[in-house]
DNA sequence: ATTTACATACGAAACAAGTCGTACTATGAC
DNA sequence: GTCATAGTACGACTTGTTTCGTATGTAAAT
C-alpha cells in the first residue's frame, strides 16, 4: 500500500507553479526571471526549488536536452481547491458561505465582477 | 523605529487560536484538551505553542495564579483577512470573485447559505 | 512533613523551507 | 584545443516550527 503523501505546495513552490501555469512551459531561466520581477533570489534558489518539486511529483521536466523544461504536474483548479478547502476548514468553521462574505466585504469588487457572481448564484441555485 | 513584523500565525498556532476565539478565554488545558480531539500532542507542546504565541504577541494572559489564562491577542475578523488576501494573491490573480466561484463552486452550500450570500450581495451593490 | 498532582519554564532535538556556494558538464566562439 | 558561457547537481548553512523531556514550584491531601 502506498502512501498518498499531502502535497500541498510550499509558498515558493506556488510562486513558481504561477509561472508555469501561465506559460505552460518552461525552463528554469525562464521561471527565475519573472520570480525576480517580485523578489531578489539566486537563480541556484530557483533551480534547487524546481529539482525539488520535481522530486515531489510538483512538476514534470524533460531533461533530453541540457536545458531542461519544466511544465506543472498539478492543475491549477486542484491545487486552489486544496488550499480553500483548508482554509475554510481552519479560518471559517468549515463554512464556505463565510469566506464568500469576507472575500467579498473586503475587497470591493467590481460592478462587473458582483454580476458576474450574482449570474454564478443564479446558475446554482 | 520598531520594525512590524508580520506576524501571520503558523498551522499550529491557528488551531490554538480557533480554541481561544471560541472560548474568549482559557488555560492551557482547557486549549490542551480541545486540542487532542483533532490530533495528537503532548501536554508540554501545547504549553510550548502558547508561550512563544504570547512573546510573539498573539496572545496576551494573567499570571497571577499558578495557572494562566490566556485570551486571544489578534481578532478572527483581522486574521480572516490577512489569509484571505494572501491567498487571493497567491492563487486567484489578484481577484475576490475567482476565489468566491471557487468557494461556492466546489462546496454546494446550503439554500440558506445560497440565500444569505444573495443577500449579502443586493447590500454592496 | 511527605507525597501526589498539576502547573510553568526551558533547553535541545527533529524536521522543514529557503538560500547559496561550489563543482562539474556541455556547447559554441575564437 | 582553449576559453567563456550557461546550464545542472548537490551539500551545507540558516532560520523557523514543532515536539518533548526534564527541572522546578506550589498547593492540597494524607
Amino acid at each position: 500500500m502506498t502512501l498518498i503523501k499531502n502535497n500541498r505546495p510550499t509558498e515558493s513552490e506556488l510562486e513558481i507553479l504561477q509561472v508555469l501555469w501561465q506559460k505552460k512551459s518552461a525552463t528554469v531561466r525562464d521561471v527565475h526571471e519573472v520570480i525576480l520581477t517580485t523578489k531578489d533570489a539566486g537563480y541556484t534558489t530557483t533551480l534547487k526549488l524546481m529539482q525539488i518539486m520535481f522530486e515531489k511529483g510538483l512538476v514534470t521536466r524533460d531533461s533530453s536536452n541540457k536545458t531542461h523544461i519544466y511544465q506543472p504536474a498539478v492543475s491549477k483548479e486542484k491545487t486552489q481547491t486544496l488550499f480553500v478547502n483548508k482554509m475554510i476548514d481552519s479560518l471559517f468553521a468549515g463554512s464556505p458561505a463565510q469566506l464568500v462574505m469576507q472575500a467579498l466585504g473586503n475587497h470591493k469588487a467590481s460592478k462587473e465582477e458582483l454580476e458576474e457572481i450574482s449570474n454564478f448564484l443564479k446558475n446554482i441555485k
